[in-house]
DNA sequence: TTAGTAATAATTGTCAACAATTTGCGGCTT
DNA sequence: AAGCCGCAAATTGTTGACAATTATTACTAA
């Protein structure tokens, strides 16, 4: 039978030595666990921006060899979130306004895209559960007035479920597998309280009544003004051109 | 000085010690070099489609440790061509229906994102080298008139310059540095003989007419419907549900 | 004969040492 | 005194051996 395809899966072991099915989680590899937390500490700026990384450092810290380290970093690589010169070394990316600038105009068209197969094909009950997921994210804005959790998670989880509806691995993968790290640094280090929820939560409800109608034009343009408004908010929170700050 | 951003570069080295600069290709590492090779030996098929990878068997041929290799297949993974399990090994990616579906709905949503910001800021001296480089392409249609040779690089050549013109690195880098390698692999398997040359170059010419109007929507437009027009005739080439060639 | 089980082979994951390359420092020449 | 050259330190690239895990095969029992 066929390989399942393009991504990487977790797979059930179904053999008969033991007769059990493994754990999901339980076979994850060191470089697996090094790549989770590298990951979150640079998202979350532990690892300032522009700061060396050497194997040796991290194999020490982490207490196992450098092979995994050295897995991990290509991997983060990979994901945009460090940069590397051949034999020269790594260092975590610098977020620059043009970069950003750039990843937000790819995050409107893909999510875009994405809002207008979600439109074309959702189910009615699939639309209803994300009815009723706004409804908790007006509930939880309500209560914590203050918090920064629903822009962090709430705002996750709509484009994601859009995302999801679409139906089309790739989107999935580009926008939440290497898109959203990003993203989701640029959050955490601008600025730390919450952005603009209920007008977000609008436009979500928008977007969604869109989808429901199948208004697969509708849908595609809320969704872009949607993220271009977003970037508008952010823009001004980065800085323009930076001089100094490696290591 | 901040560091180049997001993308692996290779720097110079003007070191005193010997005071020449290096070249830029001399320092290629041997993971590049198997990366490279692997590449190039799954998109022409020289390695079928579900066959299986080991580490040690590439090893020896490629006369090298595993650890190279490793990494090589690593950043295939990372390209898509092989898709791996974590501690069952490593297979060449097979191309699906679905796959090549939502990979060409992807790359519809980019492209025509290409063509409006093409359209946005591309200066009259681009714009005239690209209606040159499509002078000469009909020029080699008209000559041989049987090659696929225009497809191939033909093609890749227009989308690749109006990538260029929108100067957004992320947009060139997913659509020529991922998706694309998945484009040629389709392309080279599943017919040799060229598809629709002269279709292509007139939309070509339309595409870029209106992008030397700054016209964006209409540019995305026309891009966007190259680009499912191109999957049309691409999609019955491919089988639609595969049952066994693993192997 | 067939299902289940244990042993075995094959393959990936990890490690520590070695080689190649780059970077930084100090001395030498002019 | 200034600039170039060369050596030493640091870091990545590579290797071969070993450990952990998975897939396969042979065997036993119903």
């Amino acid at each position: 039978m066929p390989i399942p395809i393009i991504f990487r899966m977790i797979v059930y072991n179904m053999s008969a030595t033991t007769g059990t099915i493994h754990e999901l989680e339980s076979q994850r590899t060191m470089a697996d666990k090094a790549y989770e937390q590298l990951k979150n500490a640079i998202i979350r700026g532990d690892l300032a921006q522009g700061s060396k990384i050497t194997e040796e450092d991290l194999a020490a810290e982490f207490g196992f060899s450098r092979g995994p380290i050295r897995e991990a970093i290509r991997r983060l690589e990979g994901m945009k979130l460090v940069v590397r010169v051949p034999h020269a070394g790594a260092r975590v990316v610098t977020l620059s306004h043009q970069m950003m600038s750039d990843l937000y105009t790819v995050r409107e068209s893909l999510e875009g895209m994405s809002a207008r197969l979600a439109a074309r094909s959702m189910s009615k009950e699939k639309i209803e559960e994300l009815r009723a997921l706004l409804d908790q994210h007006e509930q939880k804005i309500a209560e914590a007035d203050g918090k920064n959790y629903f822009q962090s998670e709430g705002d996750f989880d709509f484009h994601y479920r859009v995302a999801q509806a679409s139906n089309n691995e790739w989107l999935i993968q580009h926008l939440f597998g290497e898109l959203y790290q990003l993203v989701r640094m640029c959050r955490y280090q601008t600025a730390k309280r919450p952005r603009r929820p209920v007008t977000a939560l609008m436009e979500h409800r928008q977007i969604l009544e869109a989808i429901a109608r199948h208004d697969e034009e509708l849908a595609e343009l809320l969704m872009r003004r949607h993220i271009s408004g977003a970037w508008e908010v952010i823009k001004p929170l980065l800085p323009r051109e930076e001089k100094e700050n490696h290591d």
